[in-house]
DNA sequence: TTATACCCCGGTTATCCACTGGGGTATAAG
DNA sequence: CTTATACCCCAGTGGATAACCGGGGTATAA
């Protein structure tokens, strides 16, 4: 029940692509990793996790680099967490029969709780995102002055 | 975003409690780690944790074992599980400003999702899941015949 | 052709989980 | 008072994962 860290630069990441994706032009692991203070080998990585899941695309050789696979309004935070922290083997019914009737009412509550979460990842967009960051921005900018 | 083993053989001793608290005899760790197929020596690491969390109340010596602090309705799953999953460190405010906005933005809808989650579990006690075991044995009894 | 920037794979250190074991201490029963 | 019982504390182990680092390969624009 922990953001990772792993999902917080994934995330910072998308965020980046998005403020960039009206551009046109791709964004490199270089630029990205220098905005956010990540390491830019570990970036790497999670960037190729995102591409094979769909969420982003990259450009090969000079003047290459990523650029988001869809608009940012149509990429929610669950999907971009879910692909990057592993959803693939063990969820939902598989291993989950041989337990106690005790150990049965534990999983289906909890699954009701990781549900009530998801629910909330699911109605965010990168975009939203990006519009919350700007806004927030703004206030920055006003106190400051 | 998963439960542990740990939460989960928490979970089944908190429930073996309370199937037992009508008696007023406590139970031993040898019982519940026979009932539910835990090993004892790991069962007793959580049950002393749950004793610090003031959750159950430990009886030394002969005749010894462990009875639940509070009637079962009073406790919720929120904080039993909270208190093995260990709430203590990192969480709310401490160490979370020297972040840039985004990471911000990011953090606060984290806070919403787990929030999310924590409603559902805040709003089952442990008698709720012994009654809804109980209802799910009656089931399977009916099943059965 | 060459510089660029992604791609793949493997290693390292640290941390945590699930679990085991040894020895100590309080308590009820005889 | 002794003794068996059952909790208490602490320390260690094997495996898995997280967060990185690094080498070398490959595609692409200039």
């Amino acid at each position: 029940m922990e953001l990772s860290c792993k999902s917080e630069y994934a995330l910072l990441a998308l965020l980046e692509l998005t403020a960039h994706f009206n551009s046109g032009e791709p964004l490199q692991i270089r630029q990205i990793a220098a905005e956010q203070s990540i390491p830019d080998r570990y970036l790497e990585q999670l960037l190729a996790t995102l591409r094979r899941a769909g969420l982003v695309r990259s450009q090969r050789g000079a003047k290459g680099g990523y650029v988001l696979a869809r608009e940012p309004w149509k990429i929610t935070l669950l999907e971009a967490i879910n692909c990057i922290e592993g959803l693939d083997s063990q969820s939902s019914d598989a291993g989950r029969e041989a337990k106690s009737v005790e150990g049965m009412v534990i999983w289906e509550v909890w699954q009701e709780a990781r549900q009530a979460a998801d629910a909330v990842l699911q109605k965010y967009t990168l975009q939203d995102l990006a519009d919350q960051r700007d806004a927030r921005r703004q206030l920055d900018f006003m106190y400051y002055i």
